[in-house]
DNA sequence: CTGAAAGCGCTAACAG
DNA sequence: CTGTTAGCGCTTTCAG
């Protein structure tokens, strides 16, 4: 690996390391002449800057930590995590930040990932998926006065930069639309419990069918975890009921995916007998039979955003948002369309 | 951000930096005693290494560079990168290695980011997914001399690291899946056509069919990219003619679920008149109505055996084998049993 | 406008 | 077993 160093440059361009690291960042006061020569002299010898070398004085890395929750599998296999990071490469690249991702296998290993990448310096600033209600790497950020960006929500501290939708607006809207179809009895299939987004979903479920004076029973809720592992238990837990739902907001289109299919197989047509609406707008739910409803809540710009807000805050940029909230969009299609 | 240095301990535990700087990579001779000193200091300083310091003059960042396609668009959309990627998180983390990931909107910034990676020092190696047949970045590489792993295969040089599924022997396996099912016009839908591996699925189907003394017809050949931009033409077109495909072989299982909705859509049922067969065994394969037959390619373990090469080669482990093969297995769902 | 010198935080001989 | 010294490659005062 080539170690062409500033020195080398010098050298050859007949000036001293200080000038060519002043062509090198653009300094003002730098004659024409000799910035032509300096350019030339690392042009001929392929000279590229050591990234560490320059991070280690000038406290800037460039890049940005991501740290992934240390039960990544279920994040993985949902296709939001592609999406959302490729929202985060998209505006990363623009500014020319790289992402650095560490992975862990418990709660210890992800906050040795963060200290490592904090106080070892090695990023400028971290992005949190996913936060649990109360998370440790919350205050320990906020202890470091490290700059970060929550994608997602977190309860307990105000004023911290994050990126979300508005969850219970969003759930709200959905189970608007079911009311509107004339649905009475409307379940709700949860995610993850300790995870801030599922209670806001499940609050402005709630909230809508308060509204509209409609029964709330905890019969009709499903557990997602549950769910996915024994789908025919806990559909027929639910479904054997003599008043059981005639509708289902799931929070996830994967899961809704799944709902639909155990559903069908114990009888029931989508949506003559049940009809179904999901979150997230993934491929799948466009491409299932039905189509699912959802809500598109902006996979994409969600991570876009994130990252735009975080290299804000780490250039000292204003900030006239600490909260954004990236709109969401109710996309119908037939699982609601009786 | 904390800055307790070295030194900060060294004074504190009252031994000079160097002792401090053998307690951190655990020298063998070090007495017991300044050890548990320094360990103290170190605990209650809340010290943390600067890994930008270390890697300027040990050289080594334990980073592994991973270098996207520049059209990563279709990547993230596909699964199939979420759980590679997962793949070599999971090994990565065993080794404490991080993982950077920098994207890139055209072959130059590409380029770029392997340069900045490879000469500024900031990663150890690099791992390339899905290379071009021609891929100027493994030249750039081979040059340097820089250790690298190609996920998937590349055709002109010869002993360069690998890890990759036999493409052709897969194809060849569901080809003749197809066959022992009395298919006698089998068709095919291709991956992009400037990917190896694309090639390599197409070599095998046609091996199958010139062995079982079927007919090959470019008339039945979809090109994958037709088909998700104007799937109903691409199928009709096909699906038109007296002589058409029974069955078909589709290198990507999210094509396959497009082709089989465009089928569907066509009046054609699966599989009573049309058998389907993909690649990749994604979630949604499994979920699709009706379940689709696929190859699985153990991509988590094609992800998690690429890192493991990239690392053992960093470390100068002895590698047996510059080319991995990660098995595959033929999964049979309904969509190819009538 | 440019050079010399100091130092970022760490490791690695070389002496004790 | 441990301290001293000299850098890794770069930026940044401070003098010219």
């Amino acid at each position: 690996m080539s170690s062409i160093t500033i020195k080398d440059v010098a050298k050859k361009a007949g000036v001293s390391p200080s000038t060519v690291s002043r062509v090198i960042t653009n300094h003002p006061k730098i004659s024409p002449a000799t910035k032509r020569k300096v350019r030339e002299a690392m042009e001929e010898l392929g000279y590229h800057p050591n990234v560490m070398a320059k991070s280690l004085v000038s406290k800037s890395t460039k890049t940005i930590g991501l740290v992934l929750p240390h039960s990544a599998e279920d994040l993985f296999t949902n296709p939001f995590f592609s999406e959302v990071l490729r929202g985060m490469l998209g505006y990363a690249n623009t500014k020319q930040y790289d992402v650095l991702m560490s992975s862990a296998n418990n709660q210890a290993e992800e906050m040795e990932a963060v200290t490592r990448m904090v106080l070892g310096g090695r990023a400028d600033g971290i992005i949190l998926m996913e936060p649990r209600k109360e998370d440790p790497i919350v205050s320990k950020l906020l202890e470091y006065q490290f700059p970060f960006v929550v994608l997602g929500r977190t309860l307990e501290h105000r004023g911290i930069l994050s990126v979300n939708n508005d969850n219970q607006k969003a759930a709200y809207d959905v189970t608007n639309h079911l009311i509107d179809q004339g649905h009475q009895r409307i379940g709700f299939t949860s995610g993850p419990p300790d995870l801030v987004v599922s209670e806001d979903r499940l609050k402005g479920y709630q909230q809508a069918l308060v509204e509209a004076g409609l029964p709330f029973s905890t019969n009709w809720l499903i557990r997602g975890e549950f769910l996915q592992k024994s789908g025919f238990h806990a559909v027929s837990m639910v479904m054997n009921q003599i008043e059981r739902p005639t509708a289902f907001v799931v929070t996830d289109d994967v899961v809704a995916f799944s709902l639909m299919r155990e559903l069908v197989a114990a009888g029931f047509h989508i949506p003559k007998d049940v009809s179904i609406v999901g979150f997230n707008n993934i491929l799948l739910s466009e491409m299932s039979n039905p189509p699912i409803t959802t809500v598109d809540i902006g996979i994409y710009q969600l991570g876009f955003s994130t990252m735009q807000l975080l290299i804000q805050k780490i250039q000292g940029e204003e900030i006239n948002q600490t909260e954004v909230i990236v709109p969401h969009r109710l996309v119908i299609r037939e699982s609601s369309m009786k």
